[in-house]
DNA sequence: ATTATATTGCAACGTGGTTGCATTTGTCAA
DNA sequence: TTGACAAATGCAACCACGTTGCAATATAAT
């Protein structure tokens, strides 16, 4: 799965760095929440693959600008990014430990709501959902 | 309708500043999109009645906390903050300009979204709705 | 092995926001 | 009116998150 990915990237020119394949496998094993910069560096030093934190900020920016995550908006001041799984979702997260958690959502039914909103002067092209809440440790 | 507030601070044993008295007037004569602590700085200065940085930044909390105002997270790096009036709305934001707007809803459709997500661990006590896409000036 | 250029590390910078502490100001009671 | 006490303020320094310029390094094609 991650050499699909990989195989993309290379015939696009960009090369296959140590710390970029590595990113890969981490988002490809992480299926379960969105990261932030800072968590990705700590788990590329978990796997004795340090990498300078601007490395951290462009690889993100590089792989979002690829497809390859999607930058999550989690509402507290730090960007989060997740796998392009396609398939819509949304997401809650705790307001006091900020974790954050993907919902799948069957029908969304905010097209209809995307309507009412269209017809202003905006041109909608998305939306994003988060519940609020507090997480099972933290109540 | 500013009296009502102002009386209500007092009661409890805050200050009525001249800083938090033009605050709450801008806030009022301001129903139409959500500021932030930057551009309520420049409000101030624009009123004779420039205030530090600080000031803002704490004065923002402290009618947060005093639920006269609600924070309002628009997906860019800063916190915005309107009235808190009641009734349920949601918001429209430019990817370009950053522009805010408010959205109000008849009946929103979320309560049956959160049912769903509710029975996960996380305890569910609110949500956030944001339509993202470019304003007039910015398609 | 050589080469071209994509990627990296470093240090410095930028923005949005916070904190400790000394000073000022609003409020109330004498 | 005048103190006095606590709330609010200004300042400077700090913090987290993120970005940028540039020189050094690593990848991959020849
Ligand atoms: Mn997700
Ligand atoms: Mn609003
Ligand atoms: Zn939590
Ligand atoms: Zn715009």
């Amino acid at each position: 799965m991650a050499h699909q990915i990989l195989k993309a990237l290379k015939d696009k020119g960009f090369r296959l760095t140590k710390v970029r394949k590595l990113i890969i496998e981490i988002f490809l094993s992480n299926s379960a929440a969105p990261i932030s910069a800072v968590e990705l560096k700590a788990r590329l030093m978990a796997a004795d693959a340090d990498a300078n934190k601007t490395t951290v900020y462009r690889e993100l920016d590089f792989l979002s600008e690829q497809g390859i995550v999607v930058e999550v908006n989690a509402g507290d001041g730090k960007k989060r990014y997740e796998l392009n799984r396609d398939g819509h979702h949304h997401h809650i997260l705790c307001l006091r430990c900020s974790a954050v958690e993907c919902v799948t959502v069957d029908n969304c039914t905010l097209q209809e709501e995307l309507k009412r909103v269209d017809s202003k002067s905006f041109k909608i092209t998305g939306h994003s959902l988060n519940f609020f809440g507090l997480c099972e440790e933290c109540q």
